[in-house]
DNA sequence: TTTATTCTGTCTATAGTTTAGCAGATATAT
DNA sequence: ATATATCTGCTAAACTATAGACAGAATAAA
């Protein structure tokens, strides 16, 4: 597909897209970058530059429709097939994540969820099915994507595995940096680190 | 203090920080900066360049000495006495993230949680007290940073709450995009947006 | 209609970040 | 002691991203 795209555009669409959600439920048809500026709090001319990577996509002095951006975002980020997600690590954020609502944006869905504890296995949490992680080979062919909430001493050997099984993508909460081959893509939410930095921001960046 | 240090920089010194005490406990003493880019996954020259910004740092054809480096950054990034945390929201990700050790870097810590349920009120979750949301203003006087987990709709209402009572810094994991004063520092944690841009790269950037 | 206003798309300038390459200092091996 | 290998700190270059400015197209108002 097109490689064109900056990766910090890239980062910012998922953004775009919920808010244009947002103004389509408030029944506003048209809107500005510099009204989006306002909300998703982006540079206006950045907003502009992004959607430009796409074509010419507004009209001049009059904006862009809300409806036509929304379709054309739904398709570009493949909005139409939801992709299949699975949750390894039954503990206290796996669980929080369980409940929390990904599917609102209808392009992912939280398929299945893998614990080693035997109590888990065969309950449902959030509407997710649980697993036993030694069912993990046998349940996960069809999925590209997994989270990955469990502690840090096993994240590497259960990355191993989710990659051998297929997986492509790793969304990591654990600490560790996992060694993983190029072809599978791995994004880190490492929460001790936001927290620290944020703390290093205010402490070093004053106003 | 020194404006000089990049941001990019800034965000990666908790990551090095972590892994330096890692090998401290394993009892090594001395490290290269391309052990460290294996271990990271940040690469070497950036490391050098990063250490760099505090000065010579390390020796030629020797490495750097993780116990000098520990304690360098250890000063750095004011470890010895640890920033208070509120967090506001006990719901499922709050709860996780009370019961999440954060303080095993010892310089945040989770001192109090406010919630609007009557029922949690004066309980504690992961030894972290919990009151009525009614008495924020009242408890939070002493804390510059506070971790926001409630619900998208009352987000700017708490977030303008907190900034009169003098918070500094907000770790968000809403998914609104709130609108503070400058002074104010924020961080966004916004699951559903990391899930769709991981997504979203599997599909666009391949190997 | 005509005029004034709005607002995009793009160009250009600036800022920020990463990476390669290497001189020279230090360590290690012989 | 000498030679070889290691590894930093730095420079320069490449790359990436943000933001200001404005021509010109379209709208809205007069």
């Amino acid at each position: 597909m097109e490689n064109k795209i900056p990766q910090a555009t890239a980062r910012r669409l998922p953004l775009y897209y919920r808010f244009l959600t947002n103004l389509h439920h408030q029944g506003k048809t048209r809107v500005s970058s510099k009204e989006l500026s306002d909300a998703v709090k982006v540079d206006s001319a950045t907003i502009r530059r992004d959607f430009s990577y796409f074509g010419a996509l507004g009209k001049k002095g009059y904006g862009y429709n809300v409806d036509y951006l929304l379709q054309f975002f739904k398709e570009t980020l493949s909005e139409h097939k939801a992709v299949d997600v699975a949750l390894i690590g039954v503990g206290n954020l796996g669980t929080a994540l369980l409940n929390y609502n990904f599917s609102r944006n209808h392009n992912t869905k939280l398929a299945m969820a893998f614990d080693h504890s035997e109590k888990k296995a065969e309950t449902f949490i959030g509407g997710v099915p649980i697993y036993h992680i030694d069912q993990l080979e046998e349940k996960i062919s069809n999925v590209e994507v997994a989270i990955l909430t469990v502690p840090a001493t096993v994240a590497q050997e259960i990355a191993d595995r989710l990659v051998a099984s297929g997986v492509k993508g790793i969304l990591n909460f654990t600490p560790a940096r996992l060694t993983i081959p190029d072809h599978v893509r791995i994004h880190h939410i490492d929460l001790s680190v936001e927290l620290q930095s944020l703390v290093y921001f205010m402490k070093h960046y004053p106003v």
